[in-house]
DNA sequence: CATAGGCATACCGAAAACGTATGGGTTGGC
DNA sequence: GCCAACCCATACGTTTTCGGTATGCCTATG
């Protein structure tokens, strides 16, 4: 069975006539009609009635024309289809991200990527950093917004942005008054960290202030960054965080950048080597442009 | 676009691996790997990601692999419905029958067919003279059963049975004592008629009478044979019928035999040159049956 | 009776597919 | 750490099949 023969039986079935069906097929007639032949052959019956004013179709023949035109349009859809996807324009794209961007990236971020990639089914999955890894490699995940990269061979990396790490205090609070904080006026003051030390954001901080030898003790553990910032709001202690958390800050917190360190973290985007699609690269545009305006 | 190439692939795909794939289709494994390599380049986008342990699926590879199974199932049933209905296993067989068959021969022919062809929808058509020939030669039936025959250069007829002429009465009816009426003895007699004089029934008797030198007073022209045989009951007059009329006659009339003429009236099967198919053939059979045991 | 329209057949050149032989890369065992 | 096994890709020669041109046959029409 030769999808071809098919698309040739449906023609000549259409138009009732060999010749117009050739015509339309932009062949000639006659190997049209050793092909209509041919066909009938395999199947062991007639499929036209042969008249002198063109060809008719049996009953046969109007049996195997409904599901013929079917099977060709399905085919046809179907590789348009794949086409569609392998150039981006429809598809699913799960976008992982890491709960200390959620705040600041998403509410730009979504619907921007809604806009720029109509058809396209979108995810979002918020990530830890003891999964975004699978994930990646898993293909459950097809492109994670990290803080920072991922290293790994089958995973790509492309920056997007860095973001200072800034302290978040009580508006009021006399470290405000100044225009940058020095990190030795941390020492001993309570801290109020992201959720389990292994987290990359908590870790960049705990390193900063090893570096310093600055200790501050953690007064708490908070799963967001917004309770996080309540809780400075409520005097609790301060938080370290990077600037894009002042996006969706509440009033009356003050951010401030430190003056003694160019700490920053990346803000990367990663995706398997193998799963790079135009996809991808409309994604990591979309990203882009979003987060060069934090 | 390629049926086998679409069939190549789903194997591929399923067996996710070239090598196996190969194996399954019967074939080599190199021109697998470049059919599916041609479709790739045809579709301008890979479907499969290579990995050491086989084939994978792409997104692009899963959109395609549904609608392409489908459409190869589509095409099977195409061709199976086809080679079905031309031999005969399935379809649609239209039955047209004369109205004075109706009641002698329906009751038996429909489950008869029924049986012995299931999957076949059947149609039963009531034809009249006029029409019988125009609907056979436009295929609205494929088949009918006539009495007589259609002469006609595009169609074919085969006898199934014959039926002899013989006159229904009261049987309080003084004729009803001979067991064989003489043809002179109906003249003047008035004649329950069938409708319409070039119903050919009604012909072959006129034809019948005349040949005799008979002439009987038309009191009256019904539509059906039931019709014809109440008013014979009530005594309005004497009905001249084929044989297998005495079906599904009331009681109180009796059928008798003419003893001066073998007139027959044949029964037979007509239909398009054409249409000549295997259902035609399980039809004549199942309708000689019947007809036999009239 | 001649012409035109439509499908079928015959033959030839071109393209495509299949098989065999072989190469390259990765995995896993000795 | 090397060698064998596995799997896919490439190359080349052979065969099948497809499409084009030329032509024949049949029927309807004027």
């Amino acid at each position: 069975m030769d999808l071809r023969r098919l698309r040739y039986f449906v023609a000549v079935a259409e138009e009732r006539s060999v010749g117009k069906a050739a015509e339309r097929l932009r062949m000639a007639q006659p190997p049209l009609s050793v092909q209509i032949r041919k066909l009938e052959a395999e199947l062991g019956a007639p499929l036209f009635r042969r008249g002198t004013r063109g060809m008719d179709l049996t009953e046969a023949g109007l049996a195997l024309l409904s599901r013929a035109s079917e099977a060709l349009a399905l085919a046809e859809e179907g590789i348009e289809a794949a086409r569609a996807i392998a150039s981006g324009q429809r598809g699913r794209l799960a976008v992982g991200y890491m709960f200390v961007l959620a705040s600041a990236v998403l509410p730009r971020l979504v619907p921007e990527l809604r806009r720029s990639l109509p058809g396209v089914d979108l995810d979002f999955v918020e990530l830890s950093a003891s999964t975004r890894e699978t994930l990646l490699l898993d293909r459950a995940v097809s492109v994670a917004l990290c803080m920072p990269a991922i290293h790994h061979p089958e995973i790509q990396v492309a920056q997007i942005g860095t973001q200072p790490l800034m302290l978040a205090m009580p508006a009021r609070s006399p470290l405000a008054r100044l225009s940058a904080v020095p990190v030795s006026r941390l020492q001993g003051r309570p801290l109020i960290a992201l959720p389990r030390p292994e987290e990359p954001t908590s870790s960049a901080v705990s390193a900063m202030l090893r570096r310093h030898q600055v200790v501050m003790p953690v007064v708490s553990r908070v799963e967001t960054v917004h309770s996080a910032l309540s809780l400075v709001l409520a005097g609790e202690g301060l938080a370290i965080l990077p600037a894009c958390a002042k996006l969706g800050a509440p009033p009356g917190i003050a951010f401030r950048r430190f003056v003694d360190i160019a700490d920053t973290i990346e803000i990367a985007a990663c995706w398997r080597r193998d799963s790079a699609s135009p996809l991808i690269r409309s994604f990591l545009k979309g990203a882009e442009k979003v987060v060069a305006h934090l």
